[in-house]
DNA sequence: TTCCATGATTCTAA
DNA sequence: TTAGAATCATGGAA
């Protein structure tokens, strides 16, 4: 209240806290300017007394000051400082930018489906992020519900909590509104204050809303990770699926690079994507290495299998048939060397393949089909030479990525001589890869 | 419960 | 960009 007292200008007149001369509001022009001062003396003397008085006390003194003829004008002069005031506080306070990290949070939730418009948001996008993690798989859609209805929970508790918080910051701020509206009776508060206020409060709510905001991206990620984490949903391959990438690992001993195209196909063929089938071949190779001679026994395992479906295949369709073995994982396995499944790419021929074909001459010789001389005389045999004239080690995959095995090295990096000997037994080391695209066996 | 197989990921080098 | 290597994490058999 000193600032009150110092309202006072030594002319006798009430000025601003800038010493400016305020209006002589209508404090009758008759009065001696003594008596005027002892008036507004005593009026401030009862204010900075009145909380020192009982309740009662104060509520009548309120009652007088409020009745009081001077009240008004009193009440613009501390109106005016107080405005001063606020103005030199508000001014410091700039109008903040959005926060970032309120505005990741939104964007992220909006993302996710959980804020934003329930209209597809958090079904389409546990669609989306189950479709990109489980490639197809048959029980995505199990998981894509289960995972849809923990974020339609998760949706719904953010919901509620948001509309609490909503309504608890309205209701507090509704009510510290009033309060000083009320109070705005007996002290000076602009407009311009409660407005502040309000901002103050909301900013305090905004803090809680940001922890909520928080806590449920945390409670997505963690969801996300739970369910739609590769590791923790990886599945075995069926059966058959890795009988076929076993059959061409197996019969591309030498080189074991499948082209695009040929991954592309093996995909199809096993029901995964191309990733997994690069997964698969990038696994299978490192761990053929380290373990050569278990593999060595599956890679046996294999070759007896294939030459048993291929002579079965050839002895069900009579030697006329011949070297048409397309149909079946026998077909793809054979098909290798020129067929139509893997061919195409790379025309590689399987390393194996000398087994193949003397397995399947001597059934074919057996079931009448061709002999070892007629072989020179036909399309076989032209196909035939040329694979025999394939000794040098491996070939290159046709598409010719810069990490592709060198011939000179992918025998020593596969260990595939050695290994094709145990197979052959004759140490051919047999590649048959062709540098000749569209090379093909014809059907006998 | 333990151990092994296996699919996926990450990092590095070429 | 791809392959190799190491590693992680899970599934499944013993």
């Amino acid at each position: 209240m000193e600032d009150g007292q110092r309202m006072y200008s030594q002319q006798g007149g009430l000025t601003n806290m800038s010493g400016n001369v305020l209006p002589q509001y209508n404090m009758g022009q008759d009065e001696p300017s003594d008596q005027r001062k002892q008036e507004i003396g005593d009026i401030l003397q009862q204010i900075m007394t009145i909380t020192d008085q009982s309740l009662d006390e104060a509520q009548a003194r309120k009652h007088t000051l409020n009745c009081h003829r001077m009240k008004p004008a009193l009440f613009s002069v501390l109106c005016e400082i107080k405005e001063k005031t606020v103005l030199s506080i508000r001014n410091s306070q700039e109008e903040e930018p959005p926060d970032p990290q309120l505005m990741r949070l939104d964007n992220m939730l909006i993302a996710e489906g959980v804020a934003g418009p329930e209209k597809g948001g958090g079904s389409s996008a546990a669609a989306n992020a189950t479709a990109a993690a489980s490639g197809g798989q048959p029980d995505s859609a199990i998981e894509h519900s289960d995972y849809r209805a923990k974020l339609a929970q998760i949706r719904q508790i953010y919901h509620t909590e948001l509309e609490k918080y909503e309504q608890a910051c309205n209701e507090f701020t509704t009510h510290v509104v009033n309060l000083l509206r009320e109070q705005s009776r007996t002290r000076p508060i602009a407009p311009k204050e409660i407005e502040r206020m309000v901002t103050i409060i909301r900013k305090k709510f905004a803090a809680i809303e940001m922890q909520l905001k928080q806590s449920t991206c945390e409670a997505v990620m963690i969801l996300r990770s739970r369910f739609l984490d590769a590791r923790r949903k990886r599945r075995n391959f069926s059966k058959q699926a890795t009988e076929l990438l076993n059959e061409y690992f197996y019969s591309h001993l030498s080189n074991p690079y499948p082209s695009e195209e040929a991954k592309e196909e093996l995909a199809r063929k096993c029901g995964i994507t191309v990733s997994q089938v690069s997964n698969w071949f990038g696994n299978k190779r490192i761990r053929y290495k380290k373990n050569i001679n278990k593999a060595q026994e599956e890679a046996n395992m294999y070759a007896a299998k294939t030459a048993a479906a291929a002579a079965a295949n050839v002895g069900s369709e009579g030697g006329a048939a011949g070297y048409n073995v397309g149909g079946g994982q026998a077909g793809m396995y054979m098909n290798l060397n020129g067929g139509d499944n893997y061919q195409s790419s790379d025309n590689s021929v399987g390393d194996n393949v000398q087994n193949q074909v003397n397995a399947l001459r001597h059934v074919i010789s057996q079931s009448g089909g061709y002999s070892s001389d007629s072989m020179h005389s036909t399309p076989a045999s032209m196909y035939e030479q040329h694979m025999n004239q394939q000794i040098t080690p491996h070939s290159r995959s046709q598409n010719g990525s810069p990490h592709d095995p060198k011939p000179e090295d992918s025998t020593d990096s596969w260990c595939a001589g050695a290994f094709m000997q145990g197979l052959d037994g004759d140490g051919d080391n047999y590649d048959g890869s062709s540098d000749e695209p569209g090379l093909k066996r014809p059907k006998i």
